[in-house]
Order: C-alpha cells, then sequence, then structure tokens
DNA sequence: TATGAATGAGAATTCATTCAT
DNA sequence: GATGAATGAATTCTCATTCAT
C-alpha cells in the first residue's frame, strides 16, 4: 500500500486518476448501490478515507467519473463527420446511438446523475461540471445546427437535453427482470419490449426529422 | 383501533382503496422509500401487518396505486376529443401534456416502475398489470393512429411506451435540488433548465411531425 | 371446506385426528418454526381459528402429535421380544435404535419437547401428557429391568430417560450443514462425525452392560 | 462515547475481549435471542456497528464465546490428575460431571452449537474451531485412553462426542419451567426429574465401565 | 497526506393468536 | 362450532463518513 505521500500535483492527480479508474471498473458489473467505498480504494490500493482527501462524498466521485466519461464522448462526436444532407436527421440519431452504445457506463451514469448524484453533492461542486457541460454542448451543438437547418441557435443544446431523457428514460424501460423478459415474449405483450438503441435512434431521427 | 372486520367483498374493497388512498397521499410529498408501511396502515387507520393481508409487498402495493393512476387517465385519453387535422401532431401532444402535468402523482409512480416497483414483484403480479397496460395502450393508441395518418398499426403503442421514456427522462431532469435551481439561473446555465411539460408537448410534437 | 360442525365426540375427535396428520405431514419437510398454524389448518380442510378450538396454541398440537408417536413406539417395545442373555444390553441397545430409527418424526418431536413445547403449554397440558409418559416408561422399563439384572427397580425408566439425552444430542449432532459436511471429510476432521443411530447403540450398549 | 481507536493489535485484542465478555454476562440470565447486538456492544462500551469489525455475525460472536470457554475447560482436564484404578471410569466421568457443573455457560453454548451456530455461520470459520477442537480432544482423550484399559486408540475423542451428546441432552431435560418443576414433585412423576451433573456422572461412568 | 477504527441510522415482514359474527 | 380479518412485536447488518494520530 502506498504509505507514500502524494506531494506535488502530479502524484495526486495519478491518485484521483486511479481512484476513477477502480470506481468505473467496479460499477461495470455493480449498481451504484453496490459498489462501496471502501471496494473502490482498495481497488485503487488506498485506505478508505484516502478516498475522502480527493472526492467529498462518494456522489462527488461518481460524477467525477461521469464527467470524463461525457469529456470522451464529446470528444468523439466533436470530430465525427457531419454533412448536412436530407436525411442527416436520421445521420444525427444513428451518431448519437451508436456512440452511446458502445458507453454502457457512461448511459448507467447519466441514469443517475438527477436522482442519485446531483441530490447529494454541493452546488459549488456541480457547477463547474455544469458549465463544462453547457460548453461542450454547446460546442458540438452548433456543429449539429450547422447540419440541420431546422435547428434554430441553441436548438443544439436543446437536442442533448431531449437526448439526455430519452437516454435515461429508454435505459430504464429495457432494464427488464429475466423472469418478466419471458412474459413480455407473449404476442399480446411482445409490442411492450424496447430495444434500447433503435428505439433512441428511430426516437431522435423523427424528433429532428418534425422538429 | 377498528377491530371491525372487512367481511364482504366489497368493505374489503374499501380497506384496499383505503390503503392506496393512504399511501396515495403520503407520497405527494415524500419519496418511495421514506414512505413507510407503517405510516401507510396507521394513515388507514390499520394496523401494521393488516396492509399486508391486501398487498404482499410494498411495492405491490404502489403498483396497484400505479394501475389506478393509470386508468383514470386512459379515461381522459379514451373520451378526449381528437380530431384529423394537419395540427393532430400537436393536439395529441398537447393531450399528454396537459392530462400528465395534472397528474404529478401518476408521473413520479411512471418513474419507479421499471427501477423499483418491478424488479420487486412476483412476475404473476406484473403480468395482469401488463396485460391491462397493453390493451388499454391498444385501444387508445388506435385512436391516436386514427388522426395521424403518418402511424402505421402498432405505432400508438409504440407512441406510449416513447412517451413513457420521455416523461420518465423528463421528470428525472425537472427535479432540481432548489440551492442548484439557483446556479441554473446563471445566463450561462439557463438553457440546461427543463421546464417539464412543456418539453414533453414539443418533443412528442416533433416525434409526431417526423414519424 | 366442511362448514358442517363437528357436533358429536366422534367427529370432533375426527377433526382433531386431521389436524394432527396434516401437522405430521407438513413436519416431515419443514422444520417446526417453517410449518405455520395456517398451513396445517388448511390442510387438514379447516380455516385457521378451528384449529385453536381443538388445541391452545401450536405447542399444545404438537404436544399431542408427541404424544401419539410416543405411543405407538411403546406399543411396538411393549410387544418386542425381549429375552435375558448375556448381550441383553445390546439387544435392547439395538432394539431402541431400530426403533427410533424408523420413527424421525418421533425423534425430532422429541429434540423439541423441553426447549420449545413444555416452555410454551400450560402445566395443565403437560402433566397429563407426563402422567402418561410415566406410566409407559415404568411398564416397558419393567419388561427391560426383567432382562437385565444390573437394573435395579426404577432403572428402567432412568433408562429412558437417559436414552432421551442422547437421542436429543447426537440428534443434533448428526444435522450437519451440508458445506460444513464436506469439510468434516478431512482426515484430521473426520472423527467428528458422527451417525446417529449406531452411536446411540453403543453407547446405550455400553451405558447397560456397564450399569 | 469512546472515540478512542483501537491502534495496535494488543487494543484491538482487547476490545474483542471486552465483547466477549459483555456478551457472556448478558448470556448469563438471557438466553441466545434475547440478548442483541446492540445490548453486547452497549455493554463493551462500542456503538452497534463497531461489534461488526470484529465479528461478522452475532453467531460468530457465540462462535469464538465458546472457542474460549472449551479452551479454558480443556486446560482444566489436561492438567487434571488422572491416574489408572479400577474406579478409573468414574474419575473420568466426575471429572466432566464437576467442571461442567463449574461452567454453565459453556454448557448452554455447546446446545447451542450445532442447532444455532454452525447453521449461521460460514464454513471458513467452524474449520479453524473444529481443527482446533479435535485437537484438543484429541490431546486430552489420549490421557484419558492411558487410565482407561478398555477405551482403543480414538476412542477418547468418541467419548468426548458421547458426552457432548449427553450433555446437550441433559441440558434441556433439566431446564424446567418453574410451574412444571412443581408438578414434578408428585410421588408419580418425581422418577422423571432430572438432575444435571449426578445424571452425567452417571451416564459417562457406566459408558465407561461397559465400554 | 494517509490511515482505518468507530459511528449509528433505518424499515420490511411474519405469524401465533383473538374474537365478532 | 367455524370462520378469517385484524393485530403488533421484534431485530439484524451495512456502509458512508469522520477524525485522532
Amino acid at each position: 500500500m502506498p504509505r507514500t505521500r502524494a506531494r506535488d500535483a502530479e502524484s495526486k492527480e495519478a491518485r484521483r486518476a486511479a481512484l476513477l479508474s477502480a470506481a468505473s471498473g467496479l460499477f461495470e458489473t455493480q449498481s451504484f448501490a453496490q459498489v462501496t467505498m471502501g471496494e473502490i480504494s482498495a481497488a485503487a490500493g488506498l485506505a478508505k478515507g484516502t478516498a475522502y482527501l480527493y472526492f467529498t462524498t462518494k456522489e462527488a466521485l461518481f460524477l467525477a467519473l461521469l464527467a470524463q466519461e461525457l469529456e470522451a464522448w464529446f470528444d468523439v462526436l466533436a470530430e465525427a463527420p457531419l454533412r448536412p444532407s436530407k436525411d442527416a436527421p436520421d445521420q444525427v440519431a444513428a451518431l448519437f446511438a451508436e456512440t452511446l452504445s458502445e458507453r454502457p457506463t457512461l448511459v448507467r451514469l447519466l441514469g443517475l446523475l438527477h436522482l442519485t448524484i446531483e441530490q447529494n453533492v454541493s452546488a459549488e461542486l456541480v457547477l463547474p461540471f455544469k458549465l463544462r457541460l453547457a460548453e461542450r454542448m454547446g460546442e458540438v451543438g452548433a456543429r449539429i445546427e450547422a447540419v440541420l437547418p431546422q435547428l434554430s441557435p441553441g436548438d443544439g443544446v436543446r437536442l442533448f437535453l431531449r437526448a439526455h431523457a430519452l437516454v435515461v428514460g429508454l435505459g430504464q424501460m429495457s432494464q427488464v427482470k429475466p423472469d418478466l423478459d419471458v412474459l413480455l415474449a407473449k404476442p399480446e405483450l411482445c409490442h411492450l419490449k424496447v430495444q434500447w438503441a433503435p428505439e433512441l435512434r428511430a426516437c431522435l431521427a423523427a424528433m429532428l426529422r418534425g422538429w
């Protein structure tokens, strides 16, 4: 165990990253409630209390993780090829659906943001997160506005918010208990089944076409 | 204490209704986790154990409450005037947004359905709920299909599912902590504010127009 | 369901027997705590409250069951061939071990008698049970005394009490959790394994030889 | 509240011992079920949760208490004077009966071992307990084998197991409810009375004589 | 900075028993 | 005699967070 003390900013940042990485790994196979601060610390090679030197609460830690994941996602969106065309709505919708499908952790964290994370983190901590989020949504949103003539300025950000809502809502609907899933196979109920990615894409595409 | 016993089916139904009503009242001002079975029973004038004669679990009780609320909502939708016209998409969207705005309990229960309720209730109890839900969505969905030429058969049900996702997602986004709400007033962040009803309406209208 | 009322002593006795039989059947596969009065009543085709017309408590019901089982066991012992001989101790020990092996319900009930049953039944109810028990132990005990010269008058009853203690103690020791049973296979621990019937027989035989 | 923290192994052992001592004290006048973890912690001057830093479950705590009591008992047996003689069986029996009479807590814990403790403790925790038990039974058992020619190698351990069964069985039989105890004074029933220590001694002595 | 022992709140559920009808 | 709705007591264990060293 690193009895060594992170003195310089660099090694402190390394500790922080180790904690985030550990949390991310554990969150892949367990729910937010199941992942404990003790496990995260241990997986990062630190003592329980040490985690609290870097993150004020468990929720703050996951907020940082979400910020990291979002940053990476926006990076991808910022470089994605976008060209004005008559099927631009579908292009954009597919871009969202595909890039998010590859990021299940991000999707699950987005489902935690409002109900779990924001409710247990001080406003001072959320503020920079929100500011950065607004910045990047504005930046990438502008690129999207550029290829979709029906979007007015500011609608790019709004698209992100609507997509967020769909991601969260559809995410919940597709997490079905196995024994219930069996029942949903009945012909009367099979219409209630929701496939996350195709549904997200279809919703976004329709929404953009009709914007 | 009411040593009186609900003997006939009628008075038993009254007890059941009293419990649902008590739960509904408590749920208005508290979260699902905060409302306890003890409180519900007491509010209904019954002993703690009595609630379990009518509902196998806390989740089963709230599932029944949701079923009741949904039934009432579908009743309203089934009688709402719907006429084919070029702004039918907006009419339908407005109908959803308005009727749901008046039913905050229903909206919050919908947010509980997949993550909390269905995960803790036996499949046998969910099955009739789902069947009835499918039935009514089919019934009202058909009415909606009739006024929206772009909807194919079955799209009515799909519309309900997509609306459900939006309701849940937007519902979470609009539950903002007061201190955070203050910060969202800043000019850089005000775009992130989500007003539930107008947003739901706009999303649904756009989606239907572009269906 | 028998809405018919047991008026005469005969049909009342039939009800009583039905309850005992139901309890016995359920107790074969479940523990005392797991068997509920509701289950017993239902299995006997009666309502829950009706069981309390025949037995004042759950423990009283099981005391009656034990009395029944004991009576049958004593009947067998009373007719078992017993002949004085130099290996009479082993004969008697074998008789106990074999007849009890065939009566697992009796063995389990004996383990319940002191800790569970007698602690929750009024003394007035235990008295006739004890009197009858003393009577039969005296009766069969005398037969045993007759073939074992080392036994003085009264030692037959004492033998029963000691056998009871062994039955209970060995009974507990042979109920080992499956995962623990695996560990007991180790060479260092295999000596700790106890086989109920052979051990009971060996203990009783040695005890009688050395009486 | 003792915000003081047991830092070194020594003070941690002291905390452990304090918990065991507290549990032992409470168990003297209450049953296992009546003694709560909260009471134990409080009696040890600790918070409820702290007990779980030292023992994974309530049963694990009582298993440790039993181990401690057994260790002390075996220490006494290991140093008890044992000499071969024609009344060695009675000597050994008396040794068991007397030393156990002085240890009512040990006797009651032995009655808990199979039914309550082992059923609720992980096999990993029971294993070292069993191994140590086998070791000490072997050690003291060998001493006993040395003074009793009728015992073959391994019979010492077997003696302990049989004694355990008797201890448990007789222990239950001598825990009679006061009101029942009055009835047992009747001349027809006084034969059913069991005095724990003399009876244990007599049983063991006879068993050893007839081994 | 790092540690890790100490803290303490928090709620669903079962089932023997009763008693009004 | 039969019913069955109503009663209500009772307790473990987890884990985020703190803070003395």
